[in-house]
DNA sequence: AGCCTCCCCCGGATGC
DNA sequence: TGCATCCGGGGGAGG
């Protein structure tokens, strides 16, 4: 599941590579162009797959830039700019090969769904087992409003102060706390691992209302976040299941986790329960959280 | 307009 | 071996 630190980590082996180059042509699988023709939008959104592959063409990929846990490939051609953005989903992964049998786990080799080829003869490939995952042709991010809801950077000097005014609306207000910081439109980029561990560091269980936490705890809880997401980073983020870095390549943070996929505790030793929360399984300790 | 609830998208893993 | 069930970011539909 990549979450910030992941996508933080995709980006920056994949900048040097590819930022630069252009895209020569653009292959969408056929697994794409048939989900489209049954009316559904694998990975390819709000274009048509021959569109998409027409679009890329000739573009040369100006900048890479990570926003929350999307990658946006920056475009440019004849002076005019796109973006080509790309969220991982739950088990998107990119490589970059001379060609594809070089992707040695079977996994992935066998769900390819666009491999974009550079007029450097390099291929970047785009892989993505269950298909959660998205690659959107914008002009701006207004072409897509969901992308201008995003809470800010959580590292900008902004973040704290966004976070304590959204989680002050009734919207959050009376939701749980692991539901309220899991969201995009309050923090960016904290997703299901890096929310259970730093509400195990800090000894609150994910399920207090948000209205509950005094606004010292929540500045405690945001910086706390920016802690464990800053840890992951400079881990080379957590390879659990699914993800990877570019080129197959595994982080390190899932040896550091504290709670996230625990059975017990690893401070008292108590088993650990866990709950669903907005949806979304929450571990944590009884006994240490309250 | 904005919020809420439901539902969808998938294949791998797990369990019976 | 075969089948049903579960999981999950994010957004779209409809109330």
């Amino acid at each position: 599941m990549p979450e910030l630190p992941e996508v933080e980590g995709v980006v920056r082996d994949l900048r040097p590579i590819v930022e630069g180059k252009t895209i020569e042509s653009v292959s969408l699988s056929d697994v794409v162009y048939t989900s489209h023709e049954a009316g559904k939008q694998a990975i390819v959104k709000n274009a048509k797959p021959s569109q998409f592959e027409l679009l890329v063409r000739d573009m040369k990929i100006d900048k890479l830039e990570r926003r929350s846990k999307y990658i946006f490939f920056h475009l440019k051609k004849n002076d005019e700019r796109f973006i080509l953005v790309n969220h991982l989903g739950m088990s998107g992964a990119w490589f970059v090969v001379n060609d594809v049998v070089e992707i040695t786990e079977e996994k992935f080799r066998k769900h390819i769904h666009a491999i974009f080829t550079l007029a450097s003869g390099e291929l970047l490939v785009y892989a993505d087992i269950r298909r959660f995952g998205e690659l959107r042709f914008i002009k701006e991010l207004a072409d897509h409003p969901p992308l201008l809801k995003m809470a800010p950077e959580p590292f900008d000097e902004s973040a704290c102060d966004f976070f304590l005014t959204q989680s002050e609306k009734p919207k959050f207000a009376k939701k749980a706390i692991k539901e309220v910081i899991m969201d995009g439109q309050v923090i960016s980029g904290c997703g299901n691992i890096y929310a259970t561990e730093a509400l195990f560091k800090l000894f609150i269980h994910p399920g207090r209302v948000t209205s509950d936490l005094n606004r010292e705890k929540k500045m405690e809880l945001f910086q706390m976040i920016c802690d464990v997401l800053q840890e992951s980073i400079d881990s080379g983020g957590s390879t659990i299941s699914d993800y990877r870095s570019i080129n197959g390549g595994a982080g390190t943070m899932q040896h550091r986790l504290k709670m996230y996929g625990k059975k017990q505790c690893v401070i008292c030793e108590a088993n650990t329960e866990s709950i669903v929360i907005g949806g979304r399984t929450s571990t944590y300790c009884p006994q240490c959280q309250k």
